[in-house]
DNA sequence: CCTAAAATTTAGGCATACCTAAATTTTGAT
DNA sequence: ATCAAAATTTAGGTATGCCTAAATTTTAGG
């Protein structure tokens, strides 16, 4: 086990978790588009990364790959970093929730164990991210998210912006000015059956969201 | 211009300027040491720094290496990078002055011009870092240090500690506990001709030191 | 001034992590 | 069940940045 990982296999780790926790498979596609990086070059590093030892991956030909247990580890380290550095980065720098998953991107791969206990210190143990995420714990451990996408929601039900699972900026700005923040209080007032929108109220305001925008928000019903 | 400089030749830019600076001339050999690689790797990379668009480095075979603007602009940006991020570390995260250096030289490669203005500013744009070195300005020019090196005074010369050029982690603690640390007032009360020993007291504790120390700390004289 | 030691460069290699083009395997639509 | 499209892998190549061994140049002592 490369005590030490490089940077490229961290991604690999954090990535396949990602595809494998939202219920997609990590194919090869899958993590080439998510990585922006050729298809045969994800056939390479995770043949290396099956093979490697211990193994990090578990890997069939033609059928993509599952994190070992070493592999999940390592990827909920990379992620533990990268939700204390967007909360302390907001915290203390005064990051606004669109701004900072550029900065933790980088930051995440190079801070030490050190540095990750003392902002975990500094800001109280936090449990979520700024955009609602929960943060893996200091022993490697996921917390259970109870949420609900919204999208699974329909009129009258009402509950509270748990999260957020979107890093792009445009996004994550127009959110913020209709309100859509974690914490805040939602009601479903229509479905279309069609179209898959929401309108849903938020404060005094009154929105229609498309699919898109649902599946990335999620609610604790009340 | 790789508008993005690598990490390695980020490394080198800064090392060249530390060793430039420092009055020694930039050799295969110097370079080599402090940068813990081989010698034919030095001359490999600082070939390549020579012929780069821009060049960085000034090159004749055999003759070492000066920096040209470009070269000496990206390594002040580096040096910038790693002044106010040991700072940050100490104000914001206790870190102390001996365990800021390794953490604060991965993240200097790593941070956005963004990063390093917010801290500056949450800061107040500090003069220097908490060894007393200097930080180059935003636009990165490097403020004159007008400071002598203890090893150059004499006995009933006084002064206040400017500046304590180690990055060693036990000298550093080991000045601490004598109080010999930047703001301190200092004053020579015996000198050694033979082995250049300096005996200063500082606050109500005398002690002896040896040319490797004195030629370390830098006064102010008063 | 001459030569041995030190410094430096050249030559040839290796690992990492990417790439494109081509071959192969899997999948899904009819 | 078949076959074309999609997904994946194999093959072969590139750039970076390091290495060791050997050759060359510089330097300093006698």
């Amino acid at each position: 086990m490369p005590n030490t990982l490089t940077v490229s296999i961290q991604d690999y780790l954090k990535n396949i978790y990602e595809l494998t926790e939202s219920g997609e498979s990590a194919s090869t596609t899958a993590l080439a588009g998510k990585l922006k990086i050729s298809a045969p070059s994800v056939t390479g590093m995770i043949q290396k990364l099956a093979t490697s030892k211990p193994p990090l991956v578990e890997y069939q030909k033609h059928q993509g790959v599952t994190l070992t247990k070493d592999g999940r580890k390592a990827a909920l380290e990379v992620i533990r970093h990268h939700r204390l550095l967007e909360a302390w980065l907001v915290q203390t720098l005064g990051y606004s929730w669109d701004e900072v998953h550029e900065e933790a991107e980088r930051l995440e791969h190079v801070i030490s164990e050190d540095f990750e206990r003392r902002i975990a210190a500094a800001m109280g143990h936090p449990l979520r991210d700024p955009h609602g995420e929960l943060i893996p714990t200091a022993d490697l451990k996921m917390p259970l998210e109870d949420s609900t996408p919204l999208s699974a929601l329909r009129p009258t039900r009402k509950g509270v912006i748990q999260c957020v699972k979107a890093a792009d900026t445009e996004l994550l700005r127009h959110l913020e000015t209709l309100g859509l923040v974690p914490g805040a209080e939602i009601e479903i007032m229509e479905y279309s059956q069609f179209d898959h929108n929401l309108t849903v109220k938020v404060g005094h305001k009154t929105t229609v969201l498309g699919l898109n925008v649902t599946s990335k928000i999620y609610i604790e019903e009340s």
